[in-house]
DNA sequence: GTAATTAGGA
């Protein structure tokens, strides 16, 4: 490399300080500056450095500025500081660079430290000084550098203000950053995107969309944006339509599009998609970094492919404690509760500090397997041994871990005297588990409590009812059912998805909206009528039913998922798996309506529920009829 | 003869 030689040569011709002849000059400064921009490791910075000082030259401002950059841009923050304490003449650059290094850190207290101190030493701070000062910084100061911006006359600057934009943005006043964002007097495409960002972060994504359509030059930065608030606001299915849309136009995705469109074929159980994202990937030059690694893992245990996740996961070089979570959870999800924990043991002998996220993976491996002491001593361990202070997802853990086994009493106490404040999800398991074990008393006990603390949410009332409809109280279920209309509460609608040829169909419960309709309702008849053949006789549902006609009793009573299968036999080859995403938990008849499909068919089913998978093979369910 | 703003894995 022509610089290195430069550099070297430059080096050898150099004699020491007390023999520098009169004739000798030292290279030109831009060759220096050169150098130091093209330098790529610390020891060449520091030889650099060392020559400067050789010759006297390390007060030349442009070099001891640039020195100082490289310094931290290459990971060195305190030779960064050395160096700036050691300068003589500190100006707006020197102050700025050192402010920005602090900043792209996260040590935006120390920014600001700076900033003060070149207030003190009568600095004049500029709009590059502010951009630095505002990037990421914390919401207070941030308004309170907004305030000394306008008053220095730099709240104008384009930088500046989509620095503002930002920061308003992603501190939840998207009023304020609209506002910012509309008076600026320049847009440019940074500005658009911190604004998408803006209403993306915060859930308005219709809003993002409508800015992001309005642009006419579009660069990878706010395409993944848009793709990733798709992603974040559970709407999959958009974040991967709009990603086909990418790779139809000139920019190409990297590795932050590839994080964003794993996490959205996760959530669809795509695995077909996922497939071929990991192929795009070795085939356009983007390597499995620990990011995506992790985000492959994830895609694929989700997607019900364990044996891919682990191929990923054996074949990443570096894994830090969130690819060993992923692995693990993706364990535990599907109920391979010993591998789960094998992993854990494995984790803990490289000396990998556990998180609060591997509690939840090896808590739900417990839970599906029915470890309870063991569940105990890891909930325990959390605390004594790891200092990490359970959540109230962990409390959920085992708050299931306990129901399901049938310790209601003691799943009730472990939630009454929790430090923490509960939430709706954890008594809906609870009451789960008493619906699971017919104990009313205690079901009724729960939700009177939740009435008068007003914690009820819809769940409680179908779960209440659902109690009930389990001990055939029928009153009961009428009266939920009329408390439920009186105080409008609605009931979360059950959606399953299935992925036929890459695309990712949705079905709600007796949805009559897909173009094949028809022809699913005649495959459910027949399944119907291959049941019947098997002795099934359906479980009664009783829960929220408006019985006004035949026709649509029949509809309502069809679950998403019992569609989304039916949807499978039509449209994909015999012998094929058939993979099933559902929101919600699958119901009790559906499960046994699966288990039989997979052995009439021979097909295996796999059905992804709220709470983890389930392999249908030959009649039998991998939960064990325990989930 | 120097500098700044937008995206990210469980």
């Amino acid at each position: 490399m022509s610089s290195i030689s430069l550099f070297t040569t430059a080096q050898i011709v150099t004699p020491p300080r007390t023999t520098i002849k009169q004739n000798y000059h030292p290279p030109p400064t831009d060759k220096l500056a050169f150098l130091i921009d093209k330098s790529k490791t610390i020891r060449e910075l520091l030889q650099i450095h060392a020559f400067l000082l050789r010759h006297g030259m390390e007060n030349h401002p442009v070099l001891n500025f640039k020195l100082q950059r490289s310094y931290s841009s290459l990971g060195h923050l305190q030779h960064s500081t050395t160096l700036f304490r050691q300068t003589e003449t500190r100006n707006v650059y020197f102050y700025t660079t050192i402010i920005h290094s602090h900043t792209i850190s996260g040590l935006h207290s120390e920014a600001l430290a700076y900033y003060i101190q070149m207030l003190s030493e009568y600095v004049e701070p500029n709009a590059f000084t502010f951009s630095a000062l505002l990037k990421g910084c914390p919401f207070e100061s941030g308004k309170s550098l907004h305030c000394q911006a306008i008053k220095l006359g730099f709240d104008l600057d384009t930088y500046v203000r989509t620095a503002l934009v930002d920061i308003y943005a992603r501190h939840c006043d998207v009023i304020s950053a609209r506002k910012l964002f509309d008076t600026m007097p320049e847009r440019t495409l940074v500005s658009l995107t911190a604004m998408i960002t803006g209403y993306a972060k915060n859930g308005n994504v219709d809003e993002a969309r409508a800015l992001f359509n309005g642009l006419d030059e579009r660069d990878v930065v706010c395409w993944n944006v848009m793709i990733d608030g798709y992603t974040q606001y559970g709407r999959p299915n958009e974040a991967l339509d709009l990603f086909r849309h990418m790779l139809l136009s000139k920019v190409k995705p990297n590795e932050v599009t590839m994080l964003s469109i794993l996490s959205a074929c996760g959530q669809l159980g795509a695995l077909e998609s996922g497939q071929w994202v990991h192929s795009y990937m070795q085939n356009n030059g983007i390597s499995i970094s620990v990011l995506v690694g992790t985000a492959l893992i994830d895609m694929y245990s989700k997607c019900g492919s364990l044996e891919e996740a682990r191929m990923v996961f054996d074949g990443m070089k570096f894994k830090d404690v969130v690819a060993w979570n992923s692995m693990i959870v993706g364990y535990a999800m599907h109920g391979f509760s010993q591998e789960a924990l094998e992993l854990f043991k494995d984790m803990r002998r490289k000396f990998l500090q556990p998180t609060d996220i591997t509690f939840i993976g090896i808590l739900n491996a417990c839970a599906h397997a029915g470890l309870v002491s063991e569940g105990w001593g890891f909930f325990r361990s959390m605390e004594d041994e790891f200092g990490i202070d359970p959540k109230i997802e962990h409390y959920g853990c085992m708050v299931n871990l306990l129901g399901r086994a049938g310790h209601l009493e003691e799943a009730y106490e472990l939630i009454k005297n929790m430090s923490i404040d509960s939430d709706p999800v954890l008594w809906g398991t609870l009451l789960g588990a008493c619906r699971l074990h017919g104990n009313l008393n205690l079901g009724e006990e729960i939700v009177k409590f939740l009435v008068e603390h007003d914690l009820a949410n819809s769940g409680t009332f179908v779960l209440l009812s659902n109690i009930y409809a389990a001990t055939g109280n029928w009153d009961g279920v009428a009266r939920v059912r009329a408390k439920m209309k009186e105080t409008g509460l609605q009931k979360e609608p059950g959606c399953s998805s299935i992925e036929v040829n890459n695309k990712v169909h949705e079905f709600l419960a007796g949805d009559l909206n897909h173009p094949k309709s028809e022809k699913i309702y005649k495959m459910i008849d027949e399944m119907n009528e291959w049941l019947k053949a098997q002795g099934y006789s359906p479980m009664t549902d009783t829960v929220l039913h408006d019985i006004e006609d035949a026709e649509k009793e029949r509809s309502l009573e069809v679950h998403s998922e019992k569609l989304a299968i039916a949807f499978g036999l039509i449209s994909t080859k015999s012998g094929r798996t058939i993979k099933v995403v559902k929101n919600l938990r699958i119901c009790m008849d559906c499960h046994n309506v699966a288990k039989l499909i997979s052995k009439i068919t021979g097909r295996k089913i796999v059905v992804r529920d709220r709470n983890r998978f389930h392999h249908f093979v030959d009649g039998l369910c991998s939960c064990g009829d325990y989930w």
